[in-house]
DNA sequence: AATTGTGAACCTCTTCACAGCT
DNA sequence: AGCTGTGAAGAGGTTCACAATT
């Protein structure tokens, strides 16, 4: 929950506020200047009910017998999303997803820096993997202090993870992006994050072997 | 949906199904040969009823006084969710994110095996990344029907996701597994699942710029 | 004594439908 | 005339509470 007005915004809906912001990215890029929920709805898969509803809970952004202004809403969801600044993000876990989340143009595009790399095998700490030095995770304290890290991401094995997530905790580190496949435990102040894909891919496996009605989109 | 008895299963129950799956390996491995729907529900923040529950659309797996043995439910849940078998998967993409994919774990053990790579960038076709070459995306037909795939992962840039998408279409892919970040379509009798980290990280973000009150666990 | 399985109650999210604005 | 914003209705998911079972 979080509003001014005190209502409780759901996952759902913040999610789907992600996806109208790359929407309205998209339809800029595009020489659209304004937008109807109708045409929200349909480049997502949704219903135009649905579109106009999430927007509700944080103002009033159209326009009646018009739609939306492509670049005013686009500003208005990346305030409300506080990805109107860049946040400093630190990665604990070098192996190969860690490494290839170094690289991810769509953190970047949308501020979220990556501003450190920990792990804690001899043999990768002192490399670089796309310009950053993976540093010693006993270290992990004065790193993420010099930054001003709140936001981390973990890409460590199973067994690591929850150790892991208590010294981030004690680095008081606010958020975490967990690609670890475990339930990581926090305090209530915490949030988190679960990445799983092979969680994803095994709800594919089970519509293949039972659904008989399909679904069009799921997730 | 999907049940012999008509029932809709909702994707949260399947969702869970998967945690339930790795806590009762989790438990397994550390000599637990019965397990209650309150531990089940302890590992994963979850209810004892929103376990009970969960199960009960399937079947009745539990024995009242006692709980479930671990390996007799761990055995139908696997059955449940289909992967008491192995699927071959096609991977189109061998960037960051395709090449951390081809060495995924979590993939592997349950079953999912990368059996074929593809890319459209002649620099990367031929090379060998963990064991498999990287094979030209024109040649998909051929590939997927010798390999019998139904299940493809898209690790793509996003201008390129839906044209991909339309070819494994016309192979009959049955399942898609997408990473790239944009909304792709396809027909009633597919399914696809979304992989997209930038939501996820975003919010994160949108909680530690909203939420007064936080809360435990999201996704 | 302990724990499941489940109908009913409850709560949350989505869709409807239309008043209200441009 | 067209499209938003929103209260109300509807659908769906979660929790409660207890009978049933071991």
């Amino acid at each position: 929950m979080a509003l001014a007005n005190g209502s409780k915004i759901s996952d759902a809906t913040v999610r789907r506020l992600s996806k109208y912001y790359r929407s309205l990215k998209y339809a800029y890029d595009r020489g659209m200047r304004t937008i109807s929920s109708q045409e929200l709805a349909e480049m997502n898969n949704l219903t135009a009910a649905q579109v106009r509803k999430d927007l509700s809970f944080f103002g009033a952004f159209g326009r009646r017998g018009l739609g939306y202004y492509v670049a005013d809403l686009q500003r208005n969801i990346a305030r409300i999303l506080g990805i109107n600044k860049t946040w400093n993000v630190a990665l604990v876990g070098a192996g190969n997803i860690g490494r290839a989340l170094l690289d991810y143009d769509q953190f970047r595009q949308q501020g979220f820096l990556i501003k450190v790399v920990f792990d804690n095998d001899p043999n990768k700490i002192g490399n670089v993997y796309h310009g950053l030095e993976v540093r010693d995770f006993n270290n992990v304290e004065e790193e993420i202090r010099n930054n001003k890290i709140k936001i981390a991401i973990i890409a460590v094995p199973a067994q690591f993870a929850q150790s892991v997530v208590d010294r981030l905790i004690e680095c008081k580190v606010r958020a975490i992006l967990n690609f670890a496949p475990i339930t990581i435990q926090v305090p209530d102040n915490m949030f988190v994050r679960n990445e799983n894909m092979a969680i994803e891919i095994e709800a594919l496996s089970f519509a293949l072997t039972n659904r008989k009605e399909p679904q069009r989109t799921m997730s």
